[in-house]
DNA sequence: TCTTAGCCTTGACATAGATCAAAAATGGAT
DNA sequence: ATCCATTTTTGATCTATGTCAAGGCTAAGA
């Protein structure tokens, strides 16, 4: 067993907390282990608390009912998720559900309320995430409703190089089939997507390393939806 | 004028508020009036503060590069918004436009957030409001990307009419092109859905007045999509 | 009561993307 | 290496919804 205080003081939830403070919230951590594919929680569930990914891939994501999947979001280590129940008490919105093996924490519901309500600044992080969280649903509204599939597909990969940091050579963190789930649309026609944007040069496709290839054509597509001519 | 301290007493963010700080609050709330159709502020805009409308009406959205709008929320009195870029302190993710004559009260940004840090009580409020608006935004892309239009529509006539607590009887609170935008479409589509709801029986249209003839077929489409044969 | 402007509705048509089916590629296990 | 299971791709077709273009309504004002 590692040290979970450093893992801890790591996460940007807890940035800036006061030593006592962090001890405190090492208290209350219960630590969980997942392998790939396991389901952490699902829609409906009575909220168990609020989860840290420590390392791993969690997707957060809702089905209908012919068993069509969208992902919400993806987090990673470091990132948060569950804060909303936490606060309404309600029932999960959404199901949970591990990419990869994957360790996380796990701060039961009351305990950590009581720590957020003793805790100003750690109410005032959590606002920080939650304020972000909310920016990204919105973006994602916005790319459902007002952008056809070729635009998101465009700006995901913009966003994934610029996360990465590598130029213009990106890795998928997640298969192909998740990606179109993030993307609100299904394997064929992301795959088609993805041929059509290697047939307009914009990028190249190898496996889950993409290149891209014109990086303005792509910010063009991602911005302006359809294909200029 | 009126007496700004009863109206903010009455908004649910400062629910459980001492006195002092009430007034703490008035001190630095500034009023603004709107008539129906005026910009608040546009995407891209530096953030002004925090709004809270004392009544009217307000839609926040999104336009696409070609025009179409997606609206996100909208605010009615006693509702907030802006939260968000007041505690990333970036730009307004969204637009802002008033849907009928509106009164705002508009809490300048730093004010604000002294306040919020100053006081605990109000960080939690606003913790349960934006988890709300957090869980209204999931089922907005639940509804966006896994639902069809007939289906949007009826989940929301079922809201509405839970909303209004009038039974069956129910009266559009916007006209039907805003909310072909807020369901994602465009009018043309939505007053063809209105049409075919009529043809089912399981609607009755007259005007922006709407009677729910077959409810439970109505939650049904609501929950499984396509009609049920 | 007429007129005008803003909604709303209807029709004919176009198309992005879903569905269904099957072949190909990939990547662990053995 | 070989095999099996999964993932990805490709092809043919279908459909919900968007687009473009008229008309029709309704309500406020003259």
């Amino acid at each position: 067993m590692e040290n979970i205080l450093n893992i801890i003081s790591a996460i940007p939830l807890f940035n800036g907390l006061p030593e006592d403070q962090l001890n405190a919230i090492r208290q209350i951590a219960v630590e969980k282990q997942f392998n790939k594919g396991q389901t952490i929680f699902s829609e409906g569930d009575q909220t168990k608390g609020f989860f840290v990914v420590v390392d791993g891939r969690v997707k957060i994501y809702k089905v209908s009912s012919e068993g069509k999947e969208q992902i919400l979001h993806i987090f990673e280590a470091g990132q948060s998720f569950g804060e909303v129940t936490v606060f309404t008490g309600q029932q999960m919105p959404a199901s949970a559900q591990t990419l990869a093996k994957s360790r996380l924490l796990l701060f039961p519901r009351s305990a950590f309320v009581d720590l957020v309500t003793a805790n100003p600044s750690l109410a005032l992080n959590l606002l920080a995430i939650m304020s972000k969280k909310l920016r990204q649903f919105a973006a994602q509204i916005e790319n459902l409703s007002l952008k056809e599939i070729p635009a998101r597909l465009a700006s995901y990969l913009i966003y994934l190089s610029e996360e990465q940091g590598a130029g213009d050579a990106v890795t998928l963190n997640v298969s192909k089939g998740q990606l179109a789930s993030l993307l609100g649309t299904i394997p064929e026609t992301l795959s088609r997507i993805f041929a059509k944007l290697s047939g307009q040069n914009l990028i190249q496709v190898k496996g889950p390393k993409i290149s891209l290839l014109d990086r303005q054509g792509l910010e063009d597509l991602a911005e302006y939806g359809k294909d200029i001519e």
